[in-house]
DNA sequence: CGAGAATCACCCAAAACGGGTGATTTTTTA
DNA sequence: TAAAAAATCACCCGTTTTGGGTGATTCTCG
């Protein structure tokens, strides 16, 4: 017989925490082996119950979610977690994700979701509700009517990466002046007259 | 009674083709109106299709699927397009995103899943298969054994977008000096001297 | 064919950079 | 609470990069 699942769910509110905790034990592989409303109550804890999956909440009283996260992923670097809230707003979603979370549900996800999600970070997959999917991959896309040509979005790309002129001319084998004047010309499209302007303004209409 | 999703597939393998469309067919508000085995011959007939969502195939003879993202984006803004392929490389995923593909999903997703995708990208949303899911997150997540100190990190983010010392010291209230202590004691950390070197050392680890 | 794109050239002054060295004051943490 | 780490500011130096102006040639694609 596999060894189950061992989930930990950190939440403050006692009724969705006794929820999950009851839909989650019927879960044949699953094992919920412990339960707090508190990050700071389950602090100690943590280190001895070692899940396998933690149920992270973000609002909660002293140490939220969030500020949790790198201290749970330092100290238990093979547990896998999974932001569970009501919240989804774009920072804190991106915030979440750069912090390690392996997973971001909000709250109105169905429990088959949730089991799923479980099963899926488990295994060192990635889990999140389709309106964390929809922020994450709007945060992709670019701006398809960008005034710039291929090149000078490419030569852009590269200062925003920090590359100095002659360093992008040896890169695309031409010469530094040339690059000069491609920066000169999106200068005048972008109607900025610096590199940080451009890239900003670059970055703010999703031309880069 | 509510006008049915309007469904367009673009993809080269018949069996796969067909059985999409036998499958999505059955579903109450779906009506495949077309299907096509390439992009380039399902050009002219797309404007006249007018879908509301696109399965599109990346591997096609003639313009791949990729190519074609841009020109449906362009001819069709407001239909939504799912990336439906058997390949998951980042490279692919970040691609396609970028380009403005509203779901990503591979071919071995189960048809609930591909049903539940389109509806959710129907309505603006997003929808990519949980191993996408898994590239999109890791490329989120930040590096949390930085040298790096808060200040440190911040600054350097700041250079990483363009902003000259001058900038940074005044967005941050404190001295141009202080800013450059900075920016040496990160040079000396990740072992580099110069800008660009230190955005792509500290880019590559992941510490901003 | 013709327009936009990409290429290269030379002028100039101002700004920013990288390196060195040293010091003070907060803040963190063991 | 004492030591360590982080954050702050200062002044030296020569070199590199920047932004602006102006103009010209070649390429490429519809």
């Amino acid at each position: 017989m596999k060894t189950p699942l061992r989930i930990v769910i950190i939440e403050d509110d006692e009724i969705i925490s006794m929820g999950y905790q009851t839909l989650l034990s019927e879960v044949d592989d699953f094992s919920v082996v412990n339960v707090f409303s508190s990050f700071d109550l389950a602090r100690k804890q943590l280190e001895i119950d070692a899940p396998d999956v933690i149920l992270l909440d973000i609002e909660m009283p002293g140490t939220n979610g969030l500020q949790a996260l790198p201290i749970i992923k330092k100290a238990l670097p093979n547990t896998h977690i999974i932001i569970l809230t009501v919240f989804d707003s774009p920072e804190l979603v991106f915030e979440a994700l750069t912090m390690g979370a392996a997973g971001y549900l909000t709250k109105n996800s169905n429990v088959a979701k949730i089991i799923e999600a479980i099963r899926e970070v488990g295994t060192g997959g990635g889990a999140m509700s389709t309106n964390v999917a929809r922020i994450v991959m709007h945060s992709f896309q670019k701006n398809l009517d960008s005034p710039l040509t291929k090149r000078e979005t490419e030569i852009l790309t590269k200062i925003a990466n920090g590359q100095t002129k002659a360093q992008i001319a040896a890169e695309l084998f031409i010469d530094p002046e040339t690059v000069r004047s491609h920066v000169k010309n999106i200068y005048i499209k972008l109607d900025v007259n610096s590199k940080s302007e451009a890239i900003k303004t670059a970055k703010a209409k999703r031309f880069i």
